[in-house]
DNA sequence: TATTGTTATACTCTATAACTATA
DNA sequence: TATAGTTATAGAGTATAACAATA
């Protein structure tokens, strides 16, 4: 034990949050590796679940490059978790669906990540965790345009336009 | 424009968290991109203007491993803004000084830091900018020792025990 | 013998360019 | 010609082990 003192820098709300949410990541990695799962391909799992897509749309969700989509396709289709289909009406694109396998384990891996955030939030009771979520959402709403209509279908454009990087 | 599903793994507050965390960084590396700074350059400046720390003390500050700061430290010192000075009660640490340089650039950062934080938090009202710094502070505090008593002289442990990553 | 700082090496992840097959 | 997918290569960032100087 030896005493410091905290800069100011490490008491702001912005470090808070970046310090938070990556805790917050690290329970989430803590299931994923658990499970057997990368980070990029739990998110390719929960995508593809969601709609058919091909790894070209799949890279633009995640605003990553496409060619980082190949291993992670390869890795879920040797796992049998996930198949490339060729799309008849165009013979380039793969249309990657979600196997049942695949859809029991991102069912369980959903299970699992939704406890670790519940871990997470302990310390918050339901009424402040709830507080918690719609302060996140009036802040990141004008960011990411497909908040505004949450868990409905909405209006994504392709590209965000910031600077890409590998990051769900 | 294309119809998308969100997947319900995306409108979790665990995701919301870690995408906020994400995005608040965002704000702060473009700010430290136009100041030349890298992150770890950043943090040893603010973690070694609080107080005197040898390279050694800096890694444990940073949960990341010793060999990381000396090409930090030679980054910062060939910018004149921080210097190595042998602490002469024991000839094999170097203790780590900013100088006057070091200070005013710390201050010009911090201060573009803190308007890119106020950027990234303009959709809340002060009421709720508010809330959301306590509602982070009270998830935070069991995991962040050193929080309870920010802005003062705090105890503090050398290392966490988790997994050590390279991350503020 | 243990610790501080340093260097060198290997490994992981990512970015870039080039290639194929389809359109 | 343009696009979907693939491969190969180079680069950045990190982890690991080994080393010299000091305690």
């Amino acid at each position: 034990m030896e005493v410091v003192t905290v800069p100011d820098v490490m008491a702001s709300t912005g470090y808070l949050l970046f310090k938070a949410g990556v805790l917050a990541q690290r329970g989430l990695d803590s299931v994923l590796t658990e499970m057997g799962l990368s980070y990029r391909e739990f998110l390719v799992l929960a995508f593809t679940s969601a709609e058919e897509l091909s790894q070209q749309d799949v890279a633009r969700r995640l605003s990553t490059d496409p060619t980082l989509i190949v291993n992670t396709v390869d890795a879920l289709e040797a796992r049998g978790v996930l198949e490339r289909t060729r799309d008849p009406r165009d013979r380039r694109r793969y249309v990657l669906v979600v196997t049942a396998e695949g859809r029991k384990l991102l069912a369980k891996t959903a299970k699992l990540a939704a406890a670790a955030e519940g871990e997470f939030l302990a310390p918050l009771d339901d009424d402040e965790c709830r507080q918690l979520g719609c302060l996140l959402r009036t802040v990141l709403t004008p960011k990411l345009s497909w908040l505004a209509e949450a868990e409905t279908d909405v209006d994504v454009e392709a590209g965000t336009g910031t600077n890409a990087r590998a990051n769900g």
